[in-house]
DNA sequence: ATGGTATTTTTATGAATGTCGAAATAGCGG
DNA sequence: CCGCTATTTCGACATTCATAAAAATACCAT
């Protein structure tokens, strides 16, 4: 993970539509949801949220799989983890997991 | 924490000058750093740089005091915090804690 | 006040985004 | 093969973004 890559993934996340999409594709769990229940959901346009679909298997985000005609699509969730490994890691303090404070500058990498 | 607000920040750390910015900062620990500083050491147009911190304070992720002519800038780590709390709860599973695999659909909220 | 340094605002411009309807494609079921 | 459903591609459009030079502002030191 690099900075290049974090920001593409947290530009991707960046949208209320593609994080509403996202989230409710982590949510759906392993199993995912096809595009047209995310569509029925969603309430956006088949063509909007297949835009931002691709945008998402893109950068890595999301996966799609064919099942017959429909497509499931299913949060990819090493990526999310990984994001999240950066910014904690790279970016920040650990919080939530203890008080500790930031790092110091140069503290790490 | 809502998705609005949190697509906000996501987006304003997914641009790679903007991401770098933050990551010093962070860095940079609770001292912060000037702007001028950041400017040189990122190499940025001064005008540009200014631009995206208005970015950053406006989305609540740093915070810039006056010293003298200088401005201190500093991440604001709750907001980082928060948004990594978002994105592991409302989003995902918790990961690098545990091994623990993302929570079924609708789980949670 | 004057000069100097630090930072922002203004202004401009090219590029990318977000959105959607309409048309095109893909692939099953019969 | 045909029709049907699911999804994508193709314009089209308005909006926002990223960038930076130039001018303006802020504030300290003298």
């Amino acid at each position: 993970m690099n900075v290049e890559i974090a920001a593409r993934q947290l530009e991707a996340l960046g949208n209320v539509t593609r994080l509403e999409v996202y989230r409710t594709l982590v949510r759906s769990g392993p199993d995912g949801l096809a595009v047209g229940h995310l569509q029925q959901r969603l309430g956006v346009a088949a063509s909007t949220l297949s835009h931002h679909l691709k945008y998402l298997v893109d950068r890595g985000l999301i996966t799609q799989e064919r099942q017959a005609t429909t497509l499931i699509c299913r949060a990819e969730y090493p990526a999310m983890n990984a994001l999240i490994g950066f910014l904690a890691d790279e970016c920040c303090a650990d919080t939530r997991l203890a008080g500790a404070p930031a790092l110091p500058a140069g503290a790490r990498k």
